[in-house]
RNA sequence: GCCCGAAUGGUGGAAUGGUAGACACGAGGGACUUAAAAUCCCUUGGCCAUUGCGGCUGUGCGGGUUCGAGUCCCGCUUCGGGCACCA
């Protein structure tokens, strides 16, 4: 028999799905794993070869792990609500639905080909209502719940509504801020009023708040679809715009969200991008009296240390207090300042980088000095954190120096031999000097403790308290868009209602035309008869993408449960995903919003686990391999890329498919485009070279490389194999077939330990040392490389595995059968052919059993020791295994070459590293 | 600006502080073949020697610790990533 690579994949597959290998069922007898991929979003394109990197790298330590008896919990979905299908279906009027389709089927039958041992029976679609009923579930709890700080968990809002009606907000367990109202005065507000009010504790709330808002979009965006102010998809500006939307307070998390990441078996780049956009920074707050006023600042700082240098304040343009402070003579020149600043950009602004401002007239004076300093506003103060408010500290602060500079206000140096005539000193470090006055004394203090000392002064004095600022903003949960879950909210009066959860899931309705309707209101409002039986109108907006995305690993659990998101059974085995693969690109996405969503089920003790995902494994990107040709400009003639230097050229970049190991199918080349049918070549060595470079896996690059073609031509076993073999999993790399050819050769050299054309080779002789010590090594090294994830160097372990069987022409049954169980989760196809028809067995070979390697095969016999003198490596001498360490010193010294090096000189020590090295050191 | 991470042959990449370059590709040479493909064998970091079975050098740069450093420490350079008028 030879190795048909095709005939024994679409066997086996079809095998597999009859058999229902990898359908899961839980069974409280066996340790369950959770192994879960990121589900992709069906795009058009369908799957290139990066995808699947992640997807075989979890399939392998699946079925590995379903080897070592774990009962393996493995599904798939697909996350299928999102923008490019809608943007698909304005322009060609198909509904998004039916393109979706046609992507997941297309890439489920890609999936398939590679041999993923998924339960598909557990599959789930965002865009399902079966599915989206437990989004819009969640979304009505969030409603209902508000964020405890006395608790710190998510509580009924009927709790607090109990609590105003006694007590108003006082010593009320929600984060109230500057709200303060009374028992009777909560009684007193209309319906109206008070659904307003609550929308301040809300978990998911209606607020006016500051959106990226993308106009060629049409939508809103969260902060994480936004990068420097351009939409990450499809990078259209993004201007700010204050917009009433459904938020969800996600801030209310912050520091659970930052706690977490303590115990997560997480990268630790990951975890501190994570840390870096919850953006935790402890200061303090404090008050700025207002000249001749009883009105007082609030200013956050981190630097408590520099209120000695604080030369004046600066108001952002949007903040409340700038109205207040303004004094007549200035009110002009304030206005004049606001407009100016609002008909700018934010990417305007920060392009700009030049320092503006306004003086509005008023002073306030220090708390600690008592000395007047004049209040400014100026656009390099951000509303969105802190209070909006700051005190300027020219002298150690890069912006405050610049803003004094250009304002020409004093600045004062607090740190001793600090050098401020040229640049502010920002660092956090040196000795406090000029920061004394009658009450508070920091001079001599080292700035750390000057920060702890001031801190402590300002809670002692009044005039401010200790304060935790996090960067971390609400999520935005609004988007004017068609293909998303419809809002389960209706209005009565102008106040939201949500539906009851009887009336769930709110379908989708069908409109005639994916766009904005004619008055600007999102594409529901073409919906006709969209409000509820009793004539309410529905809400417009749509959810974002995250919404489906952020709890789809607990669907899966119990993906039928038309009762629950998952049952508590369900939860209960599965717990939370104990190994999650997905790309880098959700760091402050998807994986900030699910591990809130989650910790808000934690909370509502719907789930027993409060993070989702245990242990994260980031696969690195497979960029393009770019394939270039060179035209001599003006000619149709192209020229080897290493002679490319003696013409005058233009790269073009040519498909890879004419390409193959860098050298150029010129027949192919010709008929590509009919303008290169003419074209001639100046070859090197008969060959035409082509040049090289790295680029994003896109068509326009043309240097898409479709995993069926690998497939069709090498097969899936080899796909799986190369992918792994291309370096390490979290490091991107460009896809380069170049080495392809090596791993298909060893599964060909592998088949032939088994067959030898149509003869069976496998004998049941007894292993000898060797042949044990060879497959033990294997094990080992395959088992450790698993568990690292290290995949790579173990296909490596494969190929010496085999070649040294190969020479040693071993055929045995009991190395075979223990080489093709450890291979089963890289190549499972070939494996389990050859399990069943050259090793005889019946049943697959993802029921069999992991091997556990012995150590005493792994014994060597002898060691080599490599002798040498003061570190320098000299010759080997050869020692048994168990000589002990005088034996091998006094061989080392016996040998006829150590007298040549100790010629006259005295030995010092003598270091033996067991079974590595003798160092003789001389003097 | 702040915070992470990386740098090893022609290429992808291996190396618990212990013979750097495993494994693979590519390249060169050879065998088989009428020929090609396929397969197999040998060589392959650099320099020198190859009439001798060896020598020197070598993991971005400069120091240090150590008997011994690709690996640990300090200071740079370059590249990649995250955050960013966040006070």
């Amino acid at each position: 028999m030879e190795y048909n690579h095709k005939e024994i994949e679409s066997r086996w597959q079809q095998q597999w799905r009859d058999d229902k290998t990898y359908a899961t069922h839980i069974d409280e007898k066996r340790p369950k794993y959770y192994v879960l991929d990121m589900f992709p979003y069906p795009s058009g394109a369908g799957l290139h070869v990066g995808h699947p990197l992640g997807y075989i790298a979890s399939d392998i330590y699946a079925r590995y792990k379903r080897l070592q008896g774990f009962n393996v919990l493995h599904p798939m979905g697909y996350d299928s609500y999102g923008l490019p299908a809608e943007q698909y279906a304005i322009q060609t009027g198909q509904h998004p639905e039916k393109t979706t389709t046609v992507n997941i089927n297309r890439y489920r039958s890609q999936l398939d080909k590679i041999g993923l041992c998924y339960d598909w029976d557990r599959e789930i679609r965002t865009c399902d209502p079966g599915y989206y009923k437990w989004t819009q579930w969640a979304f009505i709890e969030m409603f209902n719940h508000y964020y405890d700080i006395t608790k710190d968990k998510a509580m009924p809002v009927s709790d607090l509504v109990k609590w105003f009606e006694e007590k108003g907000t006082e010593g009320c367990p929600a984060a109230c801020g500057d709200i303060r109202f009374s028992a009777e005065e909560w009684k007193g507000m209309s319906e109206k009023e008070q659904s307003d009010m609550l929308m301040n504790f809300r978990l998911a709330y209606l607020g006016n708040t500051m959106v990226n808002w993308c106009a060629a979009l049409g939508t809103v965006l969260a902060n994480d679809e936004v990068s420097e102010c351009v939409s990450v998809r499809g990078g259209y500006p993004v201007e700010q715009k204050l917009m009433y939307q459904w938020c969800l307070r996600v801030s209310a998390y912050a520091q659970r969200l930052l706690d977490g990441l303590e115990k997560l078996d997480w990268s630790e780049s990951l975890k501190e991008t994570q840390r870096n956009w919850i953006g935790r920074s402890e200061g303090a707050e404090m008050y700025f009296k207002v000249s001749g006023s009883d009105l007082a600042l609030e200013i956050f700082t981190t630097r408590a240390d520099t209120i000695f240098g604080v030369t004046f304040m600066v108001l952002a343009p949007e903040s409340d207090y700038v109205k207040m402070v303004t004094t007549a003579e200035q009110s002009a020149a304030v206005e004049a300042y606001l407009t100016e600043v609002k008909n700018k950009t934010e990417r305007e602004r920060m392009i700009e980088k030049k320092v503006s401002g306004v003086f509005t007239g008023s002073y306030a004076i220090n708390p600690v000095t008592g000395k007047e300093i004049p209040i400014y506003v100026s656009d390099y103060v951000l509303a969105g954190y802190g209070t909006g408010a700051i005190m300027a500290v020219p002298a150690h602060d890069s912006r405050d120096y610049a803003f004094a500079r250009a304002f020409e206000l004093p600045i004062i140096p607090l740190i001793e031999g600090a050098d401020v005539s040229e640049q502010s000193f920002d660092a956090k470090e040196g000795v406090m000097t000029n920061s004394s006055c009658e009450s508070l004394n920091l001079n001599g203090l080292q700035v750390k403790e000057a920060i702890a000392r001031t801190k402590q002064y300002i809670a002692e004095a009044g005039i401010g308290r200790v304060k935790v600022n996090y960067r971390l903003r609400d999520a935005i949960f609004s988007r004017q868009r068609y293909w998303g879950e419809p809002f389960p909210v209706y209005y009565k009066d102008g106040i939201p209602h949500m539906l009851p959860i009887e009336k769930l899931p709110l379908l989708l309705p069908e409109i005639d035309e994916y766009k904005p309707t004619e008055t600007g209101e999102p594409p529901l409002g073409r919906a006709k008869g969209w409000c509820t039986e009793e004539g309410y109108p529905l809400e417009l907006n749509t959810m974002p993408g995250f919404a489906g995305s952020s709890a789809y690993y607990l669907r899966y659990m119990d993906p039928h449960n038309d009762e629950s998101l998952v049952s508590a059974e369900a939860d209960a085995y599965w717990r939370q995903v104990d190994l999650y693969v997905g790309g880098i690109e959700h760091a402050t996405g998807h994986l900030i919003y699910s591990r809130f969503w989650n910790k808000f089920l934690y909370d509502m003790g719907k789930v027993v686990e409060d993070e989702p995902f245990k242990k994260l494994i980031n696969q690195g990107m497979i960029q393009g391999r770019t394939s270039f040709v060179y035209r001599i400009k003006d000619t149709n003639t192209f020229v080897s890329y290493n002679l490319r230097g003696q013409y005058d050229t233009t790269p073009i970049r040519v498909d890879i498919s004419l390409v193959n190991n860098d050298i150029l199918n010129t027949e192919g080349f010709k008929q590509w485009r009919p303008d290169f049918a003419t074209a001639e070549f100046i070859l090197e060595d008969g060959k035409y070279v082509c040049g090289w470079a790295v680029e994003k896996m896109s068509k326009s690059m043309f240097n898409v490389v479709n995993p069926d073609d690998i497939v069709e031509r090498y097969g899936a076993d080899t796909l799986r194999l190369y992918e792994m073999f291309l370096g390490p999993l979290e490091q991107s790399k460009p896809w380069d077939t170049n080495g392809i050819d090596g791993v298909n050769r060893f599964i060909k050299k592998m088949w032939g330990l088994f067959y030898k054309g149509d003869q069976l080779l496998v004998d049941d002789a007894e292993p000898t040392a060797d042949d044990l010590k060879t497959i033990h090594t294997l094990i080992k090294k395959v088992s450790n490389d698993i568990e690292n994830f290290s995949y790579n160097t173990s296909v490596s372990a494969f190929m010496i595995c085999v070649n040294d069987l190969v020479k040693r022409n071993c055929h045995l049954r009991s190395v075979l059968e223990l080489l093709i169980t450890v291979l089963t989760p890289f190549a499972p196809h070939v494996a389990e052919e050859l399990w069943h028809s050259a090793l005889g067995h019946d049943s697959t070979v993802c029921d069999a059993q992991w091997p556990q390697w012995n150590e005493d095969y792994l014994k060597e016999s002898s060691v080599n020791y490599a002798v040498s003198f003061n570190g320098k490596a000299r010759y080997n001498i050869t020692m048994s295994a168990d000589a002990p360490q005088a034996e091998v010193e006094k061989a080392a010294l016996a040998h006829e070459k150590a007298a040549q090096w100790l010629d006259g000189k005295t030995i010092r020590k003598i270091i033996v590293v067991p079974g590595k090295i003798v160092n003789i050191v001389v003097g």
